[in-house]
Formats: C-alpha cells, structure tokens, sequence
DNA sequence: TAGATTGTTAATCGATTAACAATC
DNA sequence: TAGATTGTTAATCGATTAACAATC
C-alpha cells in the first residue's frame, strides 16, 4: 500500500516544518514559496520541495504552497488529527512537569493517569490528575488502552518496567530515563537523554574556549 | 591548532558511548574491542572505529579499547573535567523539575539559580534554590558568570529572554521553548523540543496503524 | 502571455560500511 | 609465533543541493 519508505531524516523535520506553518498562519500569511520558508527555516528550498514531495505534490507552479493546506496536511502525516492518551510512569519532578505541560494538551495529547511505587505519594493529585498505584499499571492499561507511556523514573526500573507496559499492550514509549530500551521492533520507542543533550552542550564550550585561546 | 573539524554526527554519538563505557565499568569490565561493543550499542564495529579515531588512536591492535581508559579520554573530549554552573530561567513546572534532577548534579552539572517574573514565587526556595526575580538576572550573569542556561518559559518570551542573556554574557542556552532562538554563531544552543518529539511519536503510531490494516 | 515557482531528475556531498594491511 | 583487533583506506550508500523542464 505505501508507495516508499520515507527517511528518518524527513520525519524529524516534519514537526519542525509543522511548527512554522503554524506560526505563518497565526501571521495571516496564505501562501508561502519554498523559497520564503527556506529563508525563515534557514534550510535550502530545495531541500523543502523534496521533503513535501515524497507526500505527494502539496503545492502550486508559480504560486507556492497554500499555508493554511499544507499545516493541515502535514498535521495529518503526523497524525495530529488524532488525540492521544498519555500516562506517566513516574510522579517525580519531571513527571510533574509533564502532566502540567498545557503545550501538549493543545496538540491533542491528554495526560490520563499518572503512576508511582512510593505509597506516600499514591492518591495524591497532580495537576489535576491522580496518582495511582504501579500495582494497577496492568488493569489500567488493558481497560483504559492508553496509547503513550511517558517514563520519568530511576534508570535502573526503566528497563523493567518498559518490558512490562509492553507486555500489557503499550504501543508507544516515551523515554526519559537514561538508558536505550530493547524492545521489539513494533513498539515506538522517542528518547529524550537530558544529559547527553547536556554533554554536547559541555562539547560545544569546550570547543569555545579552545577556539578562543588560539 | 585543530587538525581537522569533527563532523556533527560523530558528536552526536559521543555521549552515548559515554554512557554505554560507564556501564561497562560499573560491570567491572576492563577491557572491549569494538566488536563487542558495537553488539551491545547496535552500531557497526566500523563505525565505533571510525568515530573514535576522530580524535587519536585510542585501542590497542589484538587487544582492543582499555574501558576506563576510554572512558576518561571521551570524558576530556566531552569537556567532563570541568564543572558547569547552570542557571534556571522560569520556575514553572519543568524549571522546577530541571532544578531537581540529580542526574545532573553527577556529570558535573550543578544549578546555582532560579528566575522568574512572578512576584508569587520569588523568594521561594525550589529544591533548596532561591528563585530570583529576573530584574537581578543582569546583575547575577556579569557576577557570577554561569555557563549556561535553560529556557524553561513560555515561548513567547523565550526570544527575548535569549538575547538579553546573550548581551549579558551567556555562553550556552538549553532552550526547552517550541522556537529556534536566532542568536550569534558564538553562542551555543541546545533545543529539547519536547513537542516535536511527541509529533515523531504521532506520526510513528499512525505507520503503525495503517501497517496493521494491510 | 510572461513570470514565478513547483516537481523531479541529475550531480554533489557526506556519512556509513567493508576490507585489509599494520601491529600488538 | 599465531590470533586478534585496531587504524585507515577504499567502496557503498544515502541525503542534500543544484538545475531545469513542466505548468500554473
């Protein structure tokens, strides 16, 4: 059924694509050329013509593309017409943090349940939401069939615990925690390493200062 | 003085041997060749190879990599050895999940201060850090000369906040607003676009469905 | 129609992988 | 020494950029 396999590299400038359109549209702007775009995105126009073509022809000889019909079909390659329920394994700081993330909210994910194993915290409320027992994480997930799992806990459990959620049914994974997880191929898996984003920053004054000493 | 540039790929992949040598370690391992490693990473042993020779000859022919050895010398390229001051700006929920994150603290990474511009929270301590009021951002910066800081605001105001951090001395931005931040070259910038990274997510499990529908 | 800008093919560039001589 | 494994060159692969005919 599809056509060709679109490159990881495409995908990841997607949202990015997705993001700026928005921001046209908030400006009132109706139509844009690869040409304008690539000046605001700083990428080549050629490199956005191809992206947008491997989805199939978007735009208009001689005119560009319309703003308002390419943000919404980009929203739709990505799925954003869909909503989607997010729980959070792990009620510590960047849990919090996640749960309360109104950004997301407005791209249609919905923080639905948030998990802890430290009984003092079990029932209490976060943003809103309250937090539940791990021994319920199982029950949860086979009725409710959220469709993200968010791991904000300890390194070591997150192996373990990433094994079980998919055992139980979840298709995707948003990881946190400081580890690559080995799971099967079916199950989506988006790392967001913290510290290694740290470190490259490290790196980059590193090389700063080598820079300015010669 | 710098033989030749590194390319951007190769930094990418340095934090996560970082991360996969300390395992090792931390398993008493003493010594790996690539091959092994390049099992555990799932990468080609050519590359693991490749990569390291960017920076000098690190194993040995017959015997293969040293584990602490490499390990150390990957801690110098990655700037390690030294201690990053960070300041928070923006005491909301993932300021004040940042603030707390030990794993920070580990590398090296150590938060000094938090701003804010809501008169509610100044003076509040978060994780035993004062949250400041962003009208003493100035004078903090020029006094006490931290590294880098993170952008945990709204996105309106984070283009804003980024150039006058820049002005006042800033060398580093880890940028968790949904914008690129346009500042000067010399600046380094790190962008955790947690949105975009639920999109790549969205778009993933949408594959998936129409796969399972074939 | 003339001008603009796409869609698409071809050329270039860079990154990954394979292969193997050097050497521990 | 023989076996193992690196460092490094060459081959391949994929992604980006340039160019331009098609066409609105």
């Amino acid at each position: 059924m599809e056509e060709k396999e679109i490159s990881k590299a495409v995908i990841k400038r997607l949202p990015r694509y997705y993001r700026y359109l928005g921001d046209l549209m908030d400006e009132g702007c109706e139509r844009v050329s690869s040409k304008e775009l690539s000046e605001r995105m700083h990428v080549t126009a050629s490199q956005i013509r191809q992206d947008l073509n491997n989805f199939g022809g978007f735009g208009q000889q001689g005119y560009g593309y319309n703003v308002k019909y390419l943000y919404n079909e980009i929203g739709k390659i990505l799925g954003m017409e869909k909503n989607y329920d997010v729980i959070i394994i792990g009620a510590g700081n960047l849990g919090s943090a996640l749960s309360g993330y109104s950004d997301f909210a407005r791209r249609g994910f919905k923080v639905t349940a948030i998990f802890d194993t430290d009984s003092a915290k079990i029932g209490r409320l976060i943003h809103g939401i309250k937090i539940l027992s791990d021994r319920e994480l199982e029950d949860y997930i086979k009725t409710n069939k959220p469709d993200i799992a968010a791991l904000t806990l300890p390194r070591d459990a997150a192996a373990d615990v990433a094994a079980h959620l998919v055992k139980w049914g979840i298709g995707a994974i948003w990881n946190f925690a400081p580890v690559d997880l080995r799971l099967p191929e079916s199950v989506v898996v988006e790392n967001i390493h913290l510290s290694d984003s740290l470190m490259r920053i490290s790196y980059a004054l590193k090389e700063k200062r080598e820079k300015e000493m010669s």
